[in-house]
DNA sequence: TAATCCTTGTGATTCAGATCACGCACCGGT
DNA sequence: ACCGGTGCGTGATCTGAATCACAAGGATTA
């Protein structure tokens, strides 16, 4: 099956072939068969939100494919990205659980698919199927943890360089070789890096040209190659 | 019953007299016989450590009485606190949900007594009870709607006035009268109030005076009162 | 009552990073 | 080829809060 913007449309969750690797993808048929029944899927274009900062909670997102721009802002337009979502993520889950507005802002960054779910359907399904309910608890409970990493973050860091080496970090460790180096496609502008670390666009502009003549790290085309984990976790206080 | 520190024990959570308040001690009678039959109860010295930030968790303690600190510290021995728990809340649910280590310390602020659920029976309770495990997912989205709260103040506010501003919002915003003043009494030390919002102790004293200066807020004894809400919201710009 | 600790107020100094202000490279469209 | 938009690099300047330093109040204990 061919969709726009060339991604393949994932039709039907027990044959998606990422089920595995996903806490919420992963269920027993029973339950996997009701998602399949009340989800619609549907491809989105760059740049679409899924939902909107304050808005009152439609229901959750499944991402098939493609990455999310997490984010809030402030009144006077300061912007943090709070996270980069990807497949198998669920959107929205805080915001349905609790019944508040969506507490982020949820943008396509470049095209992809995601199974919608409405609220009464999913919060149906928790009582339906208590193993669910437990998944639930678990994947609300690591969005937690990672929230919290970014309290840790904002909180304690000192200076923009140590954010900095630890974002490098969070990247690198999802693709690092024996000898401590990684290679990682960056797909960020200065800008973005900026409101993840919570500086400013010159300030991680900086920060590059320094991080470089360090040799902490290199810049070839749009591949950051890591060179040392060690030598980052130096500079990383907290 | 009478117990050290002037406190009165609460035995059983099917008769406690704030029960109804508190999300996780307002259960159905099964699963609150239950939680009865598997909690251990123990009155805590002032300076006790429930937990401590990097512990495997070994179980979650629901707070009766008395004020707990939360917090968290880096390496260099910054410190910043996260939440001053009260009575009802549940303290180490995330580490215990998702199996990872404390990710705070829990520290006795004053006298006080909490239920501690050891870990294998609070996850069995998840299994047999569903709606349990529907409250706890619940209350893993509220710790994640603070955690959030959190990262706006630290990530997006400005300075430390805005954060001060935001703080002395949330404590009045427990107990505001009608003309939009409100009393509150202060039990933090300059330099608690510093860890929490992410600044030095004498900063937050020059905060005192400018606030006390500007008539936002005034200070009789240990009794903080709040002129008015509207003043200090317009500060807060987030 | 004295001794000691903890908490607070407030000056003086310093400095990292925000802000401002450019120029330049790159890319897609008409 | 031209042009507008977007992202990037880098100087110059400014500033708000951290840091340092010290004194003085308040509480706690001997």
């Amino acid at each position: 099956m061919r969709a726009p913007y060339g991604l393949n449309i994932l039709d039907n969750c027990l044959t998606c072939p990422v089920r595995a690797e996903h806490l919420f993808c992963n269920l027993p048929l029973q339950p996997a068969q009701r998602l399949n029944d009340v989800k619609s899927t549907a491809i989105y274009p760059k740049g679409t939100m899924l939902f909107i900062e304050g808005q009152q909670p439609r229901g959750v997102f499944v991402l098939c494919a493609g990455r999310v721009k997490l984010s809030t802002s402030s009144r006077d337009g300061k912007t943090i990205i709070t996270k980069i979502s990807d497949g198998g993520d669920i959107l929205g889950l805080n915001a349905v659980i609790s019944n508040r507005p969506y507490e982020v802002t949820a943008e396509m960054m470049e095209p992809g698919q995601a199974n919608f779910i409405p609220r009464d359907s999913f919060l149906q399904m928790l009582k339906d199927f208590p193993e669910v309910a437990v998944r639930v608890a678990q994947q609300l409970s690591r969005n937690y943890y990672t929230a919290y990493e970014e309290i840790r973050t904002l909180g304690l860091a000192a200076s923009p360089s140590e954010k900095f080496a630890k974002l490098l970090l969070s990247w690198s460790s999802k693709s690092t070789s024996e000898d401590g180096s990684a290679q990682v496609k960056l797909t960020l502008t200065h800008e973005e890096v900026a409101e993840i670390i919570g500086t400013t666009r010159e300030t991680v502009s900086r920060l590059f040209s320094e991080f470089k003549k360090k040799q902490l790290m290199q810049l070839k085309g749009a591949t950051l190659v890591i060179r040392s984990r060690m030598a980052l976790e130096k500079i990383v206080q907290s």
